[in-house]
DNA sequence: CTACGAGTTAGAGCGCACTCTAAGTCAAGC
DNA sequence: GCTTGACTTAGAGTGCGCTCTAACTCGTAG
């Protein structure tokens, strides 16, 4: 597949690939005879999960730092799992601090609710 | 209470104080006889409520806006609810992808564990 | 044959949210 | 009286993560 339909199926922007391409974050792809961009379908696979960890807020220098022990094979398990590990820890504490803010949110909300309904009604006491 | 303590006392740097008053989130504060800021205790409640929106990833422009509305009084109560509403359903939402991430991370997790279990026992079949 | 659309590169530009610099003012301690 | 350190301002600079531009090359349709 090239790089548009990619775009297409990935959600990225080519652009983005490309960008992703030279910074090294996506393998050098394979060129065809016209020297565009060539995809085989597993790149998904592997945009998918980059976009996890973008969700969840790990910076471009982490990622690389994944994409390379990746790229360097199976001995480089352990650090890529303790590379996630650590990051899973981000993550269970951002959820936290989200849930927090939720509260927080949902407190003021009903707070202008409640203003709201004393107008209304007009029920001071 | 001065720039610094403030500083000190909120989290934010001096220089992100002067900053967020300059472009509005935070009311222009009184200056004492030496033409330095002087601060109340009451704005550490509003810098901490400006916090959470920021956690939640509220952009500057948003909480700004915010920021005018409760500056024009209560008249504004219902348009401020509707903007922490909608938002809330962003932060809620958020926090929805972040768990599903968290189950993706944990299964990789998992996989790297598996294979290193793997390797220790020897026990292929 | 030519026009079009999709691709290529190197490198410039952008929006966000700060963060810092330069040059100056002021109050307190030696 | 002088130094020190915390403050003041306007405005420049930074880092991140893209996003776009310019100039070019291809393959295909009319």
């Amino acid at each position: 597949m090239k790089i548009g339909e990619l775009a297409q199926r990935s959600g990225l922007s080519a652009y983005t690939i490309r960008y992703y391409e030279r910074i090294g974050l996506l393998p050098y792809a394979d060129r065809d005879a016209s020297r565009q961009r060539d995809y085989d379908a597993s790149i998904l696979t592997w945009i998918a999960f980059l976009g996890r960890l973008k969700a969840t807020g790990m910076p471009i220098q982490e990622m690389l730092r994944y994409a390379m022990l990746r790229q360097q094979g199976p001995q480089t398990n352990a650090e890529r799992m303790a590379l996630l590990k650590a990051h899973r820890q981000g993550v269970a504490a951002q959820i936290a601090e989200l849930q927090a803010s939720l509260l927080v949110l949902d407190t003021k909300i009903a707070g202008y609710a409640d203003a709201e309904k004393r107008i209304e009604t007009d029920d001071e006491p």
